[in-house]
DNA sequence: CCTCCCTTTTTTGTATACTTATCTGTGATG
DNA sequence: CATCACAGATAAGTATACAAAAAAGGGAGG
């Protein structure tokens, strides 16, 4: 029961932020815990014991809660309290499945629109990443390849659809930490980056789609793996 | 500022359903009538008034404002109160390729995974939407139309996509009711589903995307006139 | 020894009270 | 006459209190 006890010290001086609301930052800790891994799927979620931990009443505690089962990160039972989303291994395939798709649909689109500008900050971020694979810097190859997804998003031009995008991708994130984390994962990616790049250069979308889809399914393979470990449902 | 007193009797009765939350129930309400256009875009939601229409104090007015929040129905505007989202016409333009790209994306899966048993089922539907054509039967041809489409979702066994797509769905919802009340959209709409289907039975899944993407777009025509009558920034 | 039922306890759901920030209106001042 | 400032009003954010349902525990009966 005393997952959330966390044994460093309590974070109280969130409060005193000033301007934003209680229930943002505890509704923002929480889901950064969730996608972070830090508390686990299945673990209950109690609201005077969170409440205690932020310094804060229930009322912020719920609100937070209920805002995080809109996204599906955790599980509202009435009446009977609230827990991590337990989440089935099946259910993450889908739900990476349509990260996959959805990254497709994106970069088809956004090689119609993209503009000289974006597609010339895309490049250079391409050619930025090559020295973190050489160096093996996977936290910042990790936070690269997130901003470079995004960036094709944008270009879509379509503010609707990036948005849902990141927020599958944020969904997603808890299971996906790993995913770089072996072999040289880094440098196939690299590779499959540049590989995406050169169909948005010559203008053919669908084969983008296709090797953002690809790209993609590899990156699954290591996933993959790491969902056999987790032991689910 | 009266936008919420409906001059019906007071829905108070949904208090006493017994097993549900109150403020579910309100949120689901509520969700209703932004949905069906009954709570125009702008109009500010008073959560003392919200509060006396359904006989609930404002703490479960409140939950059901923040999880409409995070589904975009309404913004929160921090100390400032809820509206219901201010929609551009740039973005229902967006919410609208979103859900054209999405079906596409739906239908492709479903045309390499779908059942003989679904098949048929969506075969049968189809068939018996043609009456309702004949009939000129509108809303029974927009509810067949809404159950074809999440049929197709179904199918793709991949349950994430669907509720992706559903959600999606809905949310556009608010701005699709007229889109099949003019001309001979109605037949037209029976003739691309049938064109849809063709390309599922041959097993032709991008053929089945192409075909999904121009009905959504036929029926975004409709849309964009509606959008121009509404006047929006 | 196990099972069922009743009591106790805990926790959720809702109401109400209090605090604080924003809005509004009036008046003073340039 | 316009603008700014201050005070009151209003409504949001939060805390606390109460009600009710579910979980937990214990005792009686089989």
């Amino acid at each position: 029961m005393d997952a959330l006890q966390s044994t460093e010290a309590p974070d109280r001086d969130v409060s005193d932020d000033g301007k934003s609301l209680l229930s943002d930052v505890i509704r923002v800790a929480l889901a950064d815990e969730i996608a972070t891994g830090r508390l686990k799927p299945g673990t209950p979620l109690d609201e005077q014991q969170i409440g205690q931990r932020f310094g804060a009443s229930r009322t912020p505690v719920r609100e937070a809660l209920r805002q995080l089962a809109t996204t599906g990160m955790v599980e509202v039972r009435p009446r009977r309290g609230v827990v991590v989303a337990t989440v089935t291994a099946e259910r993450i395939m889908d739900m990476f499945e349509t990260t996959a798709e959805m990254e497709a649909m994106c970069v088809r689109l956004a090689t119609y629109r993209i503009t000289p500008i974006e597609r010339s900050r895309l490049q250079t971020m391409h050619e930025a990443s090559a020295e973190m694979v050489r160096g093996g810097d996977l936290d910042a190859y990790d936070d690269f390849n997130r901003r470079f997804h995004e960036a094709i998003y944008q270009a879509t031009h379509n503010q609707f659809m990036a948005e849902q995008a990141v927020g599958i991708r944020a969904r997603l994130a808890a299971f996906r930490r790993t995913q770089l984390r072996h072999g040289d994962r880094l440098a196939t990616s690299h590779a499959e980056h540049g590989a995406i790049l050169g169909a948005m250069a010559r203008g053919d979308g669908e084969e983008a789609a296709r090797s953002m889809r690809a790209h993609m399914l590899n990156a699954s393979c290591a996933l993959t793996r790491y969902i056999q470990d987790l032991d689910l449902p």
